[in-house]
Order: structure tokens, then C-alpha cells, then sequence
RNA sequence: GCGCUCUUAGCUCAGCUGGAUAGAGCAUCGGUUUUCUAAACCGAGGGUCGGUGGUUCGAGUCCACCAGAGCGCACCA
């Protein structure tokens, strides 16, 4: 229930009646009107711009137009308690009681679907993100995309769309070769006590490559270690399996599980990537051609070779991209066009990948790929989370993958907690480069607005529990007829947000609006509560140990929202902290 | 040289797809605990929304140009 939206409806069906009784003339175009959030420091609840985008077409000023709407509105709508005109021509409208009784109502008898965009066409989607090369564990970096991608797909599971989550596995290339030669080299060393060529700088050089040297020593007692070309395809299997684990380990201890690991190798194997690459040629979108040197490019460097390219700058590419590389193996990207061919023959409304910044160039030619092959636009969104900047005491923290001395996943949950790591990873806008201060995050205080956000849902459970009332069941409350003070109004108008934030980060892709409106819904809290210092009667429990119903089902409401926003976020909410 | 992203208070950032007097947190200064959880609250100071033009009733938000920062620009994945 959008409170917004539903009176939108009532506004613009007032002005068609209007129209039609000849007392008003309407634009062609009524998109422009609003309902919206009015500035905290008028004291309404909801306010229109429709007398602006009437002013126009009717010759009279806004003032004019609002000051005839008026009349009509408040004797439609027996729920106004005031209804006024300011400057530019807003309409401003506050409700009274039985208006907010009624919310709050409907809000506590629905409260599982309570923000829940029920106008959204229910689409299938597939989400890809991770999907890091499987040459070892998870580090900070990946974190960021890792929890972007779960959160977005909380929000559109919260949204009842259906969504499968995936992970493409890079098993295929040069890369995985060095990973497998890595291996095999710390395989020697264990079994022959041959030194690890650590100066080389193609091979894995981390210590994670030992354990998983021991644990394939372990389990296949069978294979014999001697020449690396004889087993270097079983070799890989084996090894990627170990990352694998390690990955999905990693992913569990952030909270994240994917439906479907997808394999490069695979659709190599059965001649994916040929299919799809036939099929664009006999569209002439594959063809024999040269790149050109970038101006940067020394041109003396360059080799101009003819090879298989697709024509992507026919979507608006700057230039065409590889297929081939020169020992005519498939370039990356051309496992990826058979890999997106793929998804799209699985008939999914949307496809959603989340990039890295450091990937936010393929866009491009990705979009340009599946917009050939379905012939649609706008099938594909990328969304890119940009880097995670680590700060360590107030420095900057380098990582740097030659020394291996980068931070795993698995010592960021054991240092800060899954929670923390999750919550501040999304409190920023994934657009713009995020300063993680390990420090601060650690820190269980005021600078952490995780905790901030789960102390005001302890607060309200320690007045449940005081007064022997399980927060977690339903609340049944017979009759509403409250009255609610302005400090409460101004919460319940909080709650009545809740629905467009929702709308927003889903229409968006957008989930850091989730944890800072609960941030801003926890300040209100905090704040209110605080009133009861000085106050008495402004305690939830009186001096008899009870609770009345209006502020009984006043704290479920809001500790409900901050449940199902913290749900989506992927976090717990303690009863007690 | 080209492309993408960003530029809002001393610092870190929100700003609901164009609305009203631009908001938080941190830091600074000053207050609030015989209390349902002080992991909290209240108050004060702090702004040419990078710059210049344009679009319109109305621009931090849209467009153009300029400046600065980050990322990317092979047959590496």
C-alpha cells in the first residue's frame, strides 16, 4: 500500500471528472503530476504539484488553479483534517486520525506484504555476479559486487519476481593454465621437494595453492605427478574444484548462495561458442577484419592481424572486438557472447550482471551482444560497483596479489563480522568509491549505523519483553481508534515511505536506499524515545508495567519494517545486544 | 587521444528519476543517565551543490562546453 500512489489515482480522477464537466482543461500529457513527500518543516503530510502542470493549458496561475482544486478535493475526501496552498502553487494536505488509524491498520493486518510494489509486472530475472576466475579464494574486492548483487536480488524476491542467481566460472584460458601449473608446481615441491619458482611472475604465488596441493595429494593417491602435459586436464578439473570450494565457502560466510555455477569450459565443450559466433555471421555482425592501433598505443608495437570481429560498433561501441586470439583459440569474450546466447535461450524477462569497476568497459560490447542476439534493447542492465578504497588506522591499504598479501573474505568476516561487512558495504551508493576503515567498522558505536539500526529493534523488543508479549507473533488489535500525537505522526509518515523506497531501489537497482532509510526511520525512533525522559506519559509501558494498544501496535509496525529491511539487507536483527 | 563514473559543509556521504528555506553522520563547542537498553538523545556553528552558459513556471537533479579525480582502452579474464 503506497499511500503516494493511491493518491495520485484519486487526484487524477478528480481532475478527469473535472475535465469532463467542463471545468477544466487537461495537458495531453498528465505524467507530470505528483504526489510526494512534502519538506518536514511544512506541517502536512502529503503534497501535490497538479496546479503546476495545470497552470499552462488552463491560462490561470497555479495559486488560481489550487485555490479551485481545494474545495473540490476536501469535500471528496472526508480523511483531510487541512488542506492549504503554498507559494508556488503546492497543494499540501494532512490527514486526520481516522485517516492514520487506518493506515496503521492496514499496515499491522498486512504487514508481510507492507511495501511490497504489487503494480510491478512479475518478470523472471537472472542475476550474474561474482563470478571471480576460479584460481582461489574471494578477497575484499569481490565483496562489494557479491553483496550489491544478493541485496538486489533480496529486493526483487521481496518484490515477488522470480530470480535465479549465478555465478559464471572462468575454467578456461591462460589464466587457468597458470593456476594449474601453480598447483602442479606445489605439488612437486611437496612430493619431490622442489623449490616453487616464486619469481615467476605467471604463477600463483599464495599459500592457499599448498592446501590445495595437499588436499589433491590426499585424494588421488592414483595420478602420478611426473609430466605436467600428461595430466594438466585432469589437473585443472581437480584444481578448480578446490577454488570452487573455497569460493563458495567464501560466499556462505558472507551470506550468499547462487543457484547455478556455470561453466566456461562447458560451453566451450559443446560447441556453444561456434553456434553463436555461425549464427552472428549469417546475420553479417561476425566478419574478417583488422583493429586499428589506439592513438596511445605505440604504433610500432602493434600487430595488425586479420581476425574474426564482431561488429559491436554497429550498437555504439567505439570499435569492434576480438573473437580469436592468434593461436586461434576463442577469445574471452567470444566464451561470453555463447555464455549470454546462453541465458538468453533460457527465456528470462532480464538479464542483470554486476560488474567491477575495473570491468565497466565491456558494457559495451556485452549490451551490444545481446542486443543482436534477441533483438531487443534494454534486455541486459549492467551495473557496476565501483572500488572498495581499505583504510586500516586512518592509512590507505594496498593489496597487492605478487605478494599475496591481499585480504581474503574469510579474514574480513572473522575480523568485522558478516553484518557490519554487509551493511556498510551498501550504505553507499554503488556509484561512488567507498572508503571501508576497518577501525570504524569494528567499532560497536554511534559511527556504525548497523548498530544504530539493531539497537532500535532491541529497543523495542526489551518493551515486549517487559511486558511478556513475543515480539515475533501477530499482533490482533480489535478496534483503532487512536489518537496519535504530532512526535508519532511523524514516525507513521516515516513508515508511510517505506513502499516508494522500496519502488525506487528495485526500479534502480538501487539497494543502498534500504539501509539509509532505516537509518533515518531508527533516528525518528531514537528521538522519540527519548521524549519519555522528560515525559512520562510518552513511555511505551506506565507505571502499572502495562502497554496500550495504540503504542503496542505503534512499536510493531515499525519493528516489522525494520525487520523486513534488514531481511532484504541480509542481516540479523538481535532482540537483545 | 578516446570511453565510463564521480565532484554537495573541515572529513565521509544522502538527496526518492525537475519542486518549496539543500539534509545526515564524523569532527568542534555546549547540554541530557535515581529512566521501557546512554550502542541513545537535545542544542550551536559550518554551503557560491567544481565552473560557465542553456532548457522552463521552477535546476544540486536535464543539455552543452570547460576544469579536476578515479577506472578502463590487445589476440588478460
Amino acid at each position: 500500500m503506497n499511500i503516494f500512489d493511491l493518491y495520485l489515482d484519486k487526484i487524477i480522477s478528480l481532475v478527469k471528472t473535472l475535465s469532463k464537466d467542463d471545468l477544466i482543461k487537461l495537458p495531453d500529457n498528465l505524467d507530470g503530476i505528483n504526489v510526494d513527500i512534502p519538506p518536514s518543516n511544512f506541517n502536512c503530510d502529503i503534497s501535490t504539484n497538479v496546479s503546476m502542470v495545470l497552470s499552462k493549458i488552463n491560462k490561470k496561475s497555479p495559486i488560481d488553479i489550487a485555490d479551485q482544486l481545494i474545495k473540490v478535493i476536501k469535500s471528496n475526501d472526508s480523511d483531510i483534517e487541512r488542506i492549504s496552498v503554498a507559494k508556488p502553487g503546492f497543494i499540501n494536505i494532512k490527514f486526520n486520525s481516522k485517516y492514520w488509524n487506518n493506515f496503521i491498520k492496514e499496515v499491522n493486518s498486512n504487514y508481510k506484504n507492507f511495501g511490497v510494489n504489487s503494480k510491478e509486472k512479475k518478470q523472471k530475472y537472472l542475476i550474474e555476479f561474482v563470478s571471480a576466475n576460479p584460481t582461489g579464494p574471494l578477497h575484499v574486492g569481490h565483496c562489494r559486487g557479491a553483496i550489491l548483487g544478493d541485496v538486489i536480488s533480496n529486493i526483487l524476491i521481496f518484490n515477488k519476481h522470480n530470480v535465479s542467481k549465478e555465478y559464471y566460472v572462468n575454467d578456461y584460458g591462460n589464466q587457468i593454465i597458470n593456476f594449474t601449473k601453480s598447483v602442479f608446481l606445489r605439488i612437486r615441491e611437496k612430493l619431490n621437494n622442489e623449490k616453487f619458482p616464486t619469481e615467476n611472475t605467471d604463477l600463483y604465488p599464495g599459500d592457499y595453492l599448498i592446501d590445495i596441493a595437499n588436499n589433491i595429494i590426499q585424494n588421488n593417491k592414483k595420478i602420478n605427478f611426473e609430466n605436467f602435459d600428461a595430466i594438466s586436464k585432469d589437473l585443472t578439473i581437480l584444481a578448480v574444484a578446490e577454488s570452487l570450494k573455497l569460493i563458495k565457502k567464501n560466499l556462505q560466510s558472507l551470506g550468499i548462495v547462487h543457484d547455478k555455477f556455470i561453466s566456461e569450459t562447458q560451453l566451450v565443450k559443446n560447441n556453444e561458442v561456434e553456434k553463436v559466433i555461425d549464427y552472428l555471421k549469417k546475420k553479417k555482425l561476425v566478419y574478417e577484419g583488422k583493429i586499428q592501433a589506439p592513438k596511445k598505443e605505440d604504433e610500432t608495437k602493434w600487430i595488425e592481424r586479420k581476425q574474426l570481429l564482431f561488429k559491436s560498433t554497429n550498437y555504439g561501441d567505439d570499435k569492434d572486438r576480438a573473437l580469436q586470439k592468434n593461436d586461434m583459440s576463442w577469445t574471452y569474450f567470444a566464451s561470453d557472447v555463447a555464455y549470454h546466447n546462453n541465458k538468453l535461450n533460457r527465456n528470462f524477462d532480464k538479464l542483470i550482471n554486476i560488474l567491477g569497476a575495473d570491468h565497466a568497459g565491456y558494457i559495451k560490447r556485452i549490451t551490444s551482444v545481446v542486443e543482436a542476439l534477441s533483438n531487443k534493447k534494454n534486455k541486459i542492465i549492467c551495473k557496476v560497483s565501483q572500488l572498495v578504497k581499505l583504510v586500516k588506522d586512518g592509512k590507505p591499504f594496498k593489496m597487492s596479489k605478487r605478494k599475496g598479501d591481499y585480504i581474503t573474505v574469510e579474514d574480513l568476516i572473522t575480523e568485522v563480522g558478516k553484518d557490519a561487512t554487509r551493511f556498510i558495504m551498501l550504505n553507499r551508493s554503488s556509484d561512488v568509491e567507498l572508503d571501508f576503515d576497518f577501525t570504524k567498522v569494528k567499532e560497536k558505536s554511534k559511527d556504525n549505523p548497523l548498530y544504530y539500526v539493531q539497537y532500535c529493534y532491541a529497543r523495542i523488543s526489551s518493551v515486549f519483553r517487559h511486558v511478556e508479549l513475543d515480539i515475533n507473533k501477530d499482533l490482533n488489535v480489535k478496534k483503532y481508534n487512536f489518537k496519535y500525537s504530532d512526535a508519532e505522526i511523524k514516525i507513521l509518515k516515516k513508515i508511510s515511505e517505506w513502499p516508494k523506497c522500496i519502488e525506487v531501489a528495485s526500479l534502480r537497482l538501487e539497494p543502498h536506499r534500504i539501509p539509509i532509510y532505516l537509518y533515518e526511520l531508527s533516528s525518528e525512533f531514537h528521538s522519540y524515545w527519548n521524549l519519555g525522559k522528560d515525559d512520562e506519559s510518552k513511555r511505551f509501558i506506565n507505571d502499572k508495567r502495562k502497554i496500550s494498544d495504540d503504542k503496542l501496535v505503534f512499536l510493531k509496525i515499525i519493528s516489522n519494517v525494520i525487520k523486513s529491511g534488514m531481511n532484504i539487507v541480509g542481516v540479523d536483527t538481535p532482540e537483545k545486544m
